[in-house]
DNA sequence: GTAGACCCTGACGTAACGTCAGGGTCAAGG
DNA sequence: CCTTGACCCTGACGTTACGTCAGGGTCTAC
């Protein structure tokens, strides 16, 4: 019950060295050593193993595999059924540039120059970083995310309660404004901006001001979030997002 | 006419730096360059480009591609029948990868654990070396290559200059001693065969005795180089070929 | 009981770029 | 005309994912 890490190489066809990598990073570490420190690999590590190269094949790299799949919501058959899709989509690029070798070959026989754009438009299609951007939304494991899972948790009721105290309040120095015809990069407008940054910042994660700048996006892009402004007052998410991108400009 | 870096690295989805660095190795050495230093890419430095990140694609290591496409016999066609055949393999190493995910799938939902084997056989099927083998038996090219392509492409005009006078040198003194009737192993011919060593040695790459042995042989056996020494006397290829021989055999 | 195959932990090397720093180039606009 | 922003250049150091020893224990097999 376990094979030895050479046995495991051999079989996925991977060097020991690349086993050792992924034990010292974090990445696969065997469950059993034995007496003498001889790494074992169970059965699940195995599973984890292939999990891994999955991931790999797909071109993530491998500190994103480590988080992906170390997240508790991690699932198993989700991952699977994400790389199935993925790995369709890249036999799809494959048949594509299948198709441009022989459009090449062709070209090549006939004496024909094909044009730069014909030639290189395959390559590249295929970027893992648009499924990175799926799983980090799936498992949503952003480093932002952590903190705040990690803070939250240790919330009380009250705690809470005073959290939604503070933001209504800056909510209502926003519509005031807001109300009052100022515009979003004036001097005040940007100061409940940062309010509602550091409210961010000390209730849940570290926000900059850059960070806060794509926040400031979401709020009118992402209709879940706009619809939270809009519901005060119409252009008010338009308006606060403003404000923020002002407030994030400024010098200091 | 010539696309600027920026232009090309966009159209082929790679960085900037990406070309910076096949330039710095020699794989991908721009045909222009403006009066302002810029890299300026033809369609052909274009085409060039494909067949790198075809090569690329497949796991080929830059070494290796820059050594296959700049042999002299390299051959466009068959590369890209060669690069079509290998897509294809490659199509079907995917399609292998699929169907192991879906017997992941079906595992887990049936609460069933696959062996370790059916986990992992699929990967490392494709193994670019078995395509590296076959490439460089078609091309045939050692790693004398790269070292020679990255020594010479920071070489000036008078670089070459330079190198022609010397090698010209060498010439005349071997077939002045061709001419006066010296054996291949007396040792002055001998001295010629290590002055043009020397030559590629400092010039081009490092080559031993023993390298230079297996060239000689190469210049009677390859037409292309014979017709050099034919040229300037009947029979001197074969003659220098023996004062080489001798040469590399004597004990130091 | 010892040879040979396998395992361990450092530690340094390598390939293929990423990422600045510091500094020219150039077309468009004020 | 000149300046500003997008683009280009050359170093040079950093990073990822291992490769490749060195030095030394472990474990069956004849």
């Amino acid at each position: 019950m376990g094979l030895s890490i050479g046995e495991v190489a051999g079989l996925a066809s991977v060097s020991v060295r690349t086993l050792h990598h992924y034990d010292e990073i974090g990445l696969l570490v065997p469950s059993v050593r034995t007496e003498s420190g001889y790494r074992l690999y169970s059965d699940a590590d195995v599973a984890m193993l292939q999990q891994v190269l999955f991931f790999k094949e797909l071109g993530f790299p491998l500190g994103e595999i480590a988080r992906i799949m170390h997240d508790p919501s991690f699932d198993r058959l989700e991952a699977l059924t994400m790389q199935r899709r993925m790995l369709d989509d890249k036999a799809a690029q494959l048949a594509l540039m299948v198709e441009a070798v022989d459009a090449a070959i062709e070209a090549v026989k006939g004496g024909v120059t094909l044009s730069a754009e014909d030639m290189l438009e395959v390559f590249g299609d295929f970027d893992p970083k648009q499924y990175e951007a799926e799983a980090e939304q799936k498992w949503g494991n952003t480093e932002a995310y952590a903190q705040s899972a990690s803070r939250t948790k240790r919330y009380t009721k009250e705690d809470w309660q005073r959290y939604k105290d503070e933001a209504e309040a800056n909510g209502v120095r926003m519509v005031e404004l807001f109300d009052a015809g100022v515009a979003p990069d004036d001097p005040r407008a940007m100061e409940v901006a940062d309010e509602a940054r550091l409210l961010i910042d000390r209730w849940f994660y570290t926000c900059s001001r850059e960070m806060h700048a794509c926040l400031g996006e979401m709020y009118v892009a992402d209709p879940r979030f706009k619809a939270n402004y809009e519901k005060m007052r119409e252009g008010l998410a338009q308006w606060f997002s403003d404000a923020i991108k002002a407030n994030s400009a400024r010098s200091e």
